[in-house]
DNA sequence: ATTAGCACTCGATAACATAGAGTGCTAACA
DNA sequence: TGTTAGCACTCTATGTTATCGAGTGCTAAT
């Protein structure tokens, strides 16, 4: 039932529809493409694409649209990838990030180069700490109130925070419990440091003093403080250049989905596929995004999923570049991390 | 000219065009206003108004709409104050602000509690690390290849940033490295910190040693790095909900400015004045906003001017609310700070 | 199986009419 | 002299109607 013709045809609207924006017709098909056969042969084939559910019609008098069934079939059998030119990818860029430090740099930087090669909104999720192992904690004192607690995890994470102990405490006794922390809690998951720590330390727990059980009650505030969602965006306004969203409406709420921290993470960690994930219009669970698409990567150190790449657009999204941009970068951004931290 | 009527009259017009963003007609104006006089007469005053160009009439059979001068003479001579009720200043949120340590967060909260309370758009510009003196570096090695410095200034300004000094250091020598810089760098001021270093040096330069020469070049370039302009947005979404920009292409150039860090940071930076300054319209000097109105206030620390808040929103902005919510926000942050700090 | 021909549908655009809010001016009035 | 009722006039916003054109499905001929 669906033969050759009919999936160079469903190809032909779907590509014609995700550059142009607008239903595609028996003729405009017949014109643009050399199927070798008429307009009204192509109607009769679209008519049966139709019935199949791989396209609608926004109304009687009006071209084809793709529908979210026909991007799927797009997306999963016939869609061709593309290799990104070298001089789209900006391999300057690409070296820098070699040089960076910090993974959330890292991210920021991968984001800029998603949006501006997709011109789609790109979204990433900062690694948990909680997922990650204690690797050294640094106390350093601010002045007679405050200290700053610096966590680093062994997967490259770089924390601060600043506590508020009352008590002073002068830098070498800073140093005497930071070496003291990092005794009791190096290797620890932060996940489970609390308890833990508590089982460690229960035999011997009577003799620690006032002074350090205040400051690692504020230690263990500052790992919840500092474990609060982390999203970085680029690329939001690249939104407005498509027609969907010169309506103001739309336009608006999805501006208010990116405010809505909790929901885009929950949206994003949904994707826990090896590879990329691609979730389109409808198959979305969120109201919010069902006339979006996302394509979703994740990356990891050492096979442990640390947090999340993506790439949202309208489900007339061009998948094509999308997914090869993504799949690169992915990619690169995969190998980094696990020269850096393994 | 400007006689007692003509100004209740102007009043009555910003007053109710702030209100409900139409323009304002004779008519409306005697029957919501007891002036007792009749349209007529309000429209004699209203002509005479335009002819002193206090209010403008976007067509010839429209009511009248102040003009930027209008608001001017509204704000500088009549504009009524508020004092923020207590129910409406949450004095929870305010005491919570107390407990944070570091400047970031208690912008990021003020720019909260600012948009909330006004409906508009908060701006905030983080300190400038290079206004700031050197209180103490910390340098901490991460593993073979990296270390953190982090930096804490007089104004209680604390940065982090990694290094990658191509050689490895254990923890006794980073620390032996931190003690040395602190040392030499303390109390010096971040914007001359290398001609002044270089100064107090160069009789020993020739003594340190190689790893000690690179580690000070990066620290430098973390300086650098760390010093890029940091603004901080809340309450974006908040401009939507005016009918100003429900006009696509506005509500797209806004968001537009808003990304551009450079020029939003050169815009609020020309606010030095003592107090709150208002620019209105067409008085700003940059294109993209001569048709907002921008209510700002510096916060200090000893009498020098650590940073900027903002309240940016249409033209048509509700002046009496935003000046006194930003008197009593700032008022209160520039307390914070300074006991925090002293 | 394909296709030319044709009647039909429906959104988009333009042209036109109308209502209503507001004005300025004039003349009458206190 | 200041105030006001009355009125003609202006201009936008809104609604109505007509028209155009792209596209369809169906039928009948190839």
């Amino acid at each position: 039932m669906l033969n050759e013709r009919k999936l160079k045809i469903l190809q032909a609207i779907i590509q014609d529809y995700i550059e142009t924006a607008a239903p595609v017709g028996s003729r405009t098909l017949s014109k643009r493409y050399n199927f070798g056969i008429s307009p009204a042969t192509i109607r009769n084939e679209m008519a049966d694409l139709e019935d199949l559910g791989f396209i609608v019609q926004p109304h009687t008098s009006a071209g084809r649209v793709p529908s979210d069934k026909g991007y799927r079939l797009y997306v999963d059998q016939f869609m061709p990838l593309k290799k990104i030119k070298a001089v789209e990818l900006d391999y300057l860029v690409l070296d820098l990030l070699q040089e960076i430090g910090e993974i959330e740099q890292i991210l920021q930087y991968s984001l800029r180069i998603l949006s501006q090669l997709t011109n789609y909104t790109a979204i990433a999720l900062a690694p948990q700490i909680k997922e990650s192992k204690l690797k050294h904690v640094q106390l350093i004192p601010v002045d007679s109130s405050q200290m700053i607690v610096v966590i680093i995890t062994d997967n490259g994470i770089i924390k601060k925070s600043v506590i508020k102990p009352n008590c002073e405490i002068d830098e070498n006794s800073a140093q005497i419990i930071s070496n003291f922390l990092n005794n009791e809690l190096h290797g620890l998951s932060v996940k489970n440091i609390k308890t833990d720590l508590i089982e460690t330390l229960s035999g011997e727990f009577v003799y620690l003093s006032g002074l350090i059980e205040r400051i690692i009650s504020e230690v263990f505030r500052s790992l919840d403080e500092v474990n609060n969602i982390d999203i970085f965006l680029d690329g939001v306004m690249n939104m407005f250049n498509f027609p969907e969203y010169n309506d103001i409406l739309k336009a608006k709420s999805f501006l208010k989905l990116l405010e809505e921290k909790e929901l885009l993470s929950n949206l994003i960690t949904s994707f826990e596929n090896e590879g990329l994930s691609i979730s389109i219009g409808s198959e979305n669970v969120y109201e919010e995004v069902k006339d979006c698409s996302l394509v979703t990567a994740t990356y990891k150190i050492d096979d442990t999923v640390l947090g999340w790449l993506s790439i949202i657009g309208p489900t007339r999204m061009d998948y094509s570049t999308v997914v090869s941009v993504m799949t690169q970068i992915s990619e690169f951004i995969k190998e980094l991390l696990n020269n850096k931290y393994k």
